[in-house]
DNA sequence: CGCCGATTGTGCGTTACCACACAGAACGCA
DNA sequence: TGCGTTCTGTGTGGTAACGCACAATCGGCG
């Protein structure tokens, strides 16, 4: 489906390119609908597509051999799937999984590709979202392990939260374990504890932030850390009230 | 100090280049000495250098707000310190600290970033290493959680075993704890367990590897698919015996 | 309405790791 | 040779998370 160009700027990585260059590219986007669960690509596949998402969250998961799995990142309408296009490497060693249902629109890779090569503000662009996505992938590392499961589940639910235009995260504890790579029983516990406080409402396959200041207040610093980063390095945050 | 041209393809980067190229920045590297706990830069710094490792290595390391600190990358003669040069950021999130002592030859910013712009192979190798380095930092976060102290000293002394010329690892219970983000004594208990199955010996301030192939054989799966990855992107391994 | 699958809650026992305290051993230097 | 520092080993007790089994509950659909 062709995009009417006014829909782009959703995503912010867009936006914040040149008019011009926006106006160059703007015929080689595509619009495409994820639902829950839709896998983008496998490990190790070639990919055809970078998909820059509108409305909907994507993560990229590390799949262990005996099935076991941990999120490396989260991307959404700040970001891009497909750094490895022009970072040379043609694919990754994660899969790229749909977490929240939505929109994105995508780009083939030859074009993708040439833009890059140009040289131009596009790629400086793209460098600098990669380091920011670089930040998030140390931060991971760091969180998994110093800090314990109710402080990562308050650190995911910002994390998602920011990426979404709806109060309403659609995830049962078993697909956040997941993403974790905790046990189901340890998402419930811990979602338990944070509705306690009343920062969310946990009902079934639903959690809802109702107190984002509170849970800003909750999460550990590996939150903000990643948030700075991202607004230094692409001139706004991603977070709904910091910077 | 002036490098003799012969010593810059010890370090397997600068190695890969194309001679034209090294020809072209030969005389712009200037070799350093490291001790063990040189610090390169802080979080936040402003860096003047990159740095190209020769016989050294390099941690780099997260420090939490209140101490505690988790390595989040290394690099050796396979890489350089000071992506963030080219990505466009300047600075990270993280301390770069020598892990062990040896040599590296550095490189000015500016001549950095004027030989990554001449869009020519030097930036297609730092960009497939930047996204080789982006998979060791995704699968340390991986193997933080999901995998025991245990395997993770042995992964850590296989990589670092990697970087070095000897097999003697110059280092202390303690300071593989700070880099491991665990306490000491785990990293005693884990050496000892090692050290039972005669895998390495473990003398005070010194871990030496006696059983390659056997650590190889012990170590977790996170191992392999970043060596994999490093030959991939690189066309070369950083093991010792894989690829 | 009633059934069934999906989701969440609970209760074990077990394991891995932590924090702290301190003893012993090795090394380096006077 | 002896002394102090650094490093490693050990013990005790506590906590977080695990694996597993199963009960309770919710929602959708025939």
């Amino acid at each position: 489906m062709p995009v009417d160009s006014s829909i782009l700027v959703k995503n912010y990585l867009i936006a914040a390119l040149p008019k011009k260059e926006i106006a160059r590219l703007e015929h080689k986007f595509e619009k495409v609908s994820f639902k829950l669960g839709d896998v983008l690509y496998e490990s190790g596949d070639l990919i055809d597509y970078a998909y820059f998402p509108l409305t909907s969250i994507i993560s990229m998961l590390y799949v262990m051999e005996n099935g076991a799995t941990a999120e490396i990142g989260i991307v959404g309408n700040d970001g891009l799937i497909g750094v490895s296009l022009f970072m040379g490497g043609e694919t990754t060693t994660s899969r790229a999984i749909v977490q929240s249902a939505g929109e994105a629109v995508r780009m083939t890779v030859s074009d993708l590709k040439a833009e890059f090569k140009r040289g131009e503000e596009f790629q400086d662009l793209m460098l600098r979202y990669t380091q920011a996505m670089m930040t998030q992938i140390s931060q991971t590392a760091v969180c998994n392990r110093l800090h314990s499961v109710d402080q990562q589940l308050c650190r995911w639910i910002l994390l998602s939260h920011d990426r979404l235009e709806s109060d309403a995260l659609v995830m049962t504890h078993d697909l956040i374990s997941n993403m974790l790579g905790v046990r189901r029983e340890g998402v419930t516990m811990a979602a338990r504890k944070l509705a306690k406080r009343k920062l969310i409402t946990n009902n079934r396959g639903t959690i809802t932030v109702i107190d984002r200041k509170g849970l800003e207040h909750a999460v550990c610093e590996c939150y903000k850390v990643v948030n700075d980063e991202y607004n230094r390095l692409l001139s706004r945050g991603i977070s709904r009230t910091f910077g």
